[in-house]
DNA sequence: CTGAAAGCGCTTACAG
DNA sequence: CTGAAAGCGCTTACAG
């Protein structure tokens, strides 16, 4: 291993400047009381050598990083290949990346920091964002046990109120979504949520039974795997619309990637959508936007949450205030041919 | 401060256990030899107090964090909002965050390390990926000189065989599109880069200049900034239809907001896109596919790029051998409506 | 089979 | 104005 093989350390600039660590340290980071023209020097020597303090050993001593993480849940439910329908997720995390840098953070996405195999990296942050914690969140609780601050995007169902969370309008949206279908024309609107626990679940599925409610609708509600995709979308529809009775004439799938294989189910089975059946998607994704036909479905704006989830995390790690009280941005529908029956004027949303 | 704020350490271990710290960091990582009924105590007593071993002191250590970072260059280019039309480096990251994971590790999102005000978290990984690297880029300087390993997914221009990197086939991928022009109809064919130096540009003003060159068709080309993005193309647009002389009559603009500015503005000029004008956009992007008429677009494959990139990477650092010939995975064209004439009947791609 | 000691590369009171 | 020493939390030869 040859001399140069090595990233000089401090103390290959103060031996190289003829000066301690200490003050290598201190006229580098501007502090102490150190002589004009020793700072000039050794910074000089630290230029030549190319030298560059250790983050990690840095992040050591001052417990602070410069990093912060993402756990973004709905992830792990989704083994192995990226499937199309994700978007909400790599839009969120492109944006919370680019939020963190404007404050001299870097991103780091992690798993399951309380899953056995993980990483032992995924605790090596000075703060965490979590989207959509499931029920009684292992890792909320873990995180909250290890002292390291973090912020959760949409509230744990199980303790709606113990950690700091940018709360989603899960229960509002799901209204909007409802409230639109039956403007189109729905009578009997079924619900299709994915199986993971998850708030984003959980919440849609309580905003559902409450419209229900509140307009004298017996529920009809089928939970079906995240990662059955497309596919499970498309038995799905075979399974609700060949039972005689109680047929729905409208229905709610939380993915994209579900309402897609409903709407191509339910043409299979010779159904006209929007015509004899009219779908909508809980998250706006490449498949709802570009399947034929297109698919009425709420931009829960991950951009904008991202970006407001980090500046909240990092307010805290800074020690500012935050307030709590701020929701998401506001969900917008966007009205598609699935929900847009001929000689229906709807009107385009504001 | 109390004492149970702190996160335990393996001296708190050690201590309760009746042990050294040696004894418990061997017994915990299976190190050494250590009496079963040692190890078994140093276990439980690590599980009760919630001992995890601190990964910033283990990675400066052993100087392996478990952390990959990742450096999309393009993404710099692009400012503080995130625009649409940046899918591709949405996805690619997306995907590397769950390749990465597959294989222990987490990925950090970082800026460009050479940059003076850049956090110093971006040099705290075991490795890095450099996607479209800039003409002598510095951030590859700079990992080579800090001997920090890294791949880099499309070549320095100007350094094209100096160092580890998945070749991204953007010249064929030019070819590729301009051809489709033709066929479709175009004889006078202009081309519209970005501005930023990196190796996409680069590479597809070479490609589209060697297309040219072979079918005798003057090189027409402009270049535009980024950041400018669909309005950026809408003043394109007039600028390239105005002149009487020399009028395209097909356009291949690199970026999707480019691409959709520039249909845009032909059309308020009173074009009709595709009948007297087709264009064709280099990067598959929401607003392509949404954009009236829709866009036709090569779709790189990030998400297969992506995970190739990790790989080689993790290969790489944990000294295994890697092939460098493999290339990235082949580009397919998202042939739509911007390219596909009334009575033109354009075989669709396999 | 176990532990004292050194050290990874830094920063930070504190003494001079 | 500067530096010796301690320490962040671990791991790793090495001695016993």
């Amino acid at each position: 291993m040859s001399i140069d093989a090595a990233r000089p350390t401090i103390n290959d600039v103060a031996e190289r400047a003829g000066v301690s660590r200490t003050t290598v340290s201190n006229a580098l980071n501007g502090k102490g009381t150190i002589g004009a023209e020793t700072i000039e020097r050794v910074r000089r020597v630290a230029d030549e050598l190319g030298y560059e303090p250790n983050a990690v050993a840095r992040g050591l001593r001052q417990s602070k990083l410069g990093v912060i993480s993402l756990l973004i849940r709905p992830l792990e439910s989704l083994d192995t290949a990226m499937p199309e329908g994700v978007d909400y997720f790599l839009r969120f995390a492109g944006s919370a990346a680019l939020a963190a840098m404007d404050h001299g953070y870097s991103l780091m996405l992690i798993s399951d920091p309380a899953k056995p195999g993980a990483p032992r990296s995924s605790l090596a942050a000075d703060g965490c964002l979590v989207e959509s914690p499931i029920r009684n969140d292992p890792a909320l609780t873990l995180l909250d046990r290890k002292r390291i601050p973090f912020v959760a995007i949409g509230v744990d169902p199980d303790r709606p109120d113990d950690f700091p969370a940018i709360s989603q309008q899960t229960e509002r949206d799901t209204f909007l979504v409802l409230d639109h279908l039956r403007e189109s024309g729905a009578q009997r609107i079924a619900l299709v949520t994915g199986t993971d626990e998850n708030s984003w679940n959980a919440l849609a599925r309580r905003g559902y039974e409450r419209w229900a409610a509140e307009h004298d609708m017996a529920p009809l509600i089928r939970t079906l795997d995240e990662t059955s995709g497309v596919e499970g979308g498309r038995s799905m529809a075979h399974e609700l619309l060949a039972e005689a009775s109680d047929r729905p004439d409208g229905v709610y799938c939380l993915t994209g990637r579900h309402a897609t294989g409903f709407v191509a189910g339910a043409i299979e089975l010779g159904y006209d959508v929007p015509e004899d059946l009219l779908v909508a998607a809980g998250s706006d994704a490449v498949v709802t936007r570009t399947s034929t036909p297109s698919i009425t479905s709420l931009d829960m704006r991950p951009v904008e949450t991202a970006r407001l989830a980090v500046d909240s995390l990092i307010s805290l790690l800074e020690g500012e205030a935050v307030d709590w009280s701020s929701k998401d941005p506001t969900s917008l529908l966007a009205i598609r041919d699935s929900t847009t029956r001929r000689g229906t004027a709807t009107a385009a949303p504001a």
